[in-house]
DNA sequence: AGAGGATAATGTACGCCGTAAAGCAAGCGG
DNA sequence: CCGCTTGCTTTACGGCGTACATTATCCTCT
């Protein structure tokens, strides 16, 4: 150990909370959640895994500002436009996105509130354009919610198994091709999705749910 | 240990799989996904942790196997009307209620490709249903997809913080209450939806998709 | 009926994990 | 120059998943 022969043993300014944070998305992208020890985490950094509790009071701690640096970077740089369907759509979008650039961990902000400045800067701005347009404020937050929950899910899940893959072949999957005399209907579906870009369904939800939302504005 | 005296060493029948899972689901359900350890299920079982391995080859395999159970009981049952309308609402919310039933589980169906026969099984009778009203059958299966997306990750995320939590105070919360005046909208808008109940937000938001798609059914 | 395998459980052990506690080297203010 | 604070290491503990070996019962076949 010890590898670092410029500096002695107790020198300062070694590591940050940033620093740490960023290694730990590193490595989680790399290597899957799984790999994302303390121990992983310090020699990924060259230190011990103590050392991690000078910046970080728990592990849980680390993730949790782990979550926060991932929403806080996915919704950052909303362009702030007048048109509010346009800006849901872009905002459902642009977080699936940037989700999605980190699949590892969409499951880790799943199960831990993740609620920073930026954030609630987001969805004030939606929130306002959507009022603006005329809906109640609450009936606009229960919009901003749909649409990146939406999002979120879709994130979640895209990496996983749909049934695309299932018709694609590899009947060493878990429960093999489905079958086209048990299931007509969705073998026809899945056939026909096979090959679309991943964002497709997302968009199409997305759309559907503004226009069930616009419907909504002209009766009140 | 032995505190079964009536049945010697080797005994069969002492444990099936689906016991395990059904005591996996209780443990987890009383005490969280944290409890969850084989050592912890053993004893609960009143047996050692090993023995679980003669019903399941890993732990991973097990948690699969509990989010197919999971699945499979959120899904039974759906009544098979003709309403394309009706069937996707009751779909959504039926799996949604069926899924918050056990909060502490939700995160570990997000993680797992869930594809039992039974819920192949729905969605083929949901995706026949929408055909039937003219729709493509891709269109039917994202339909029923941004449905059942919606209602999980509602279940996921609603036992967790939101934002009528901050504006109610207990400002010992991460980033304390919503300032009025920071976040003007969004306050009043969380202001407004306190005391709503927990499906409220998913309702809307299915019936607003569901609008959505009808639409779509009137412009080919 | 007796042999032999299959089955279901145990016991032990290994290498990970998160983290509490204590120690130890540099830098800094008095 | 001393001693405090800061950043890191060292050591240790209990718990985890699970590989491996063992044992005790039941089922089947001759």
């Amino acid at each position: 150990m010890t590898a670092r022969p410029t500096r002695g043993r107790g020198q300062h300014a070694g590591l940050s909370a940033h620093a740490i944070l960023r290694s730990a998305i590193r490595l989680a992208d790399r290597e899957g959640l799984g790999a994302l020890s303390m121990r992983r985490l310090g020699t990924e950094l060259g230190v011990e895994a103590m050392a991690l509790y000078h910046h970080f009071p728990s592990k849980d701690a680390l993730l949790d500002a782990v979550v926060g640096e991932l929403v806080t970077e996915a919704t950052a740089a909303q362009p702030p436009g007048d048109d509010w369907q346009a800006a849901l759509r872009g905002y459902g979008l642009a977080f699936h996105a940037s989700l999605t650039a980190h699949p590892q961990l969409v499951p880790l902000v799943l199960t831990r509130p993740a609620v920073t400045s930026g954030n609630l800067q987001v969805v004030e701005s939606l929130v306002g354009s959507i009022s603006a347009a005329g809906f109640a404020p609450e009936r606009a937050l229960d919009m901003v919610y749909a649409v990146g929950r939406l999002a979120f899910v879709h994130a979640a899940l895209s990496t996983g198994t749909d049934e695309a893959t299932f018709v694609r072949g590899d009947p060493t999957d878990r429960l093999g091709a489905i079958s086209a005399e048990d299931y007509p209907h969705l073998a026809a579906a899945a056939q026909a999705s096979i090959g679309r870009p991943l964002t497709y369904r997302l968009e199409f939800a997305v759309d559907a749910l503004i226009a069930g939302f616009a419907q909504l504005q002209h009766r009140p």
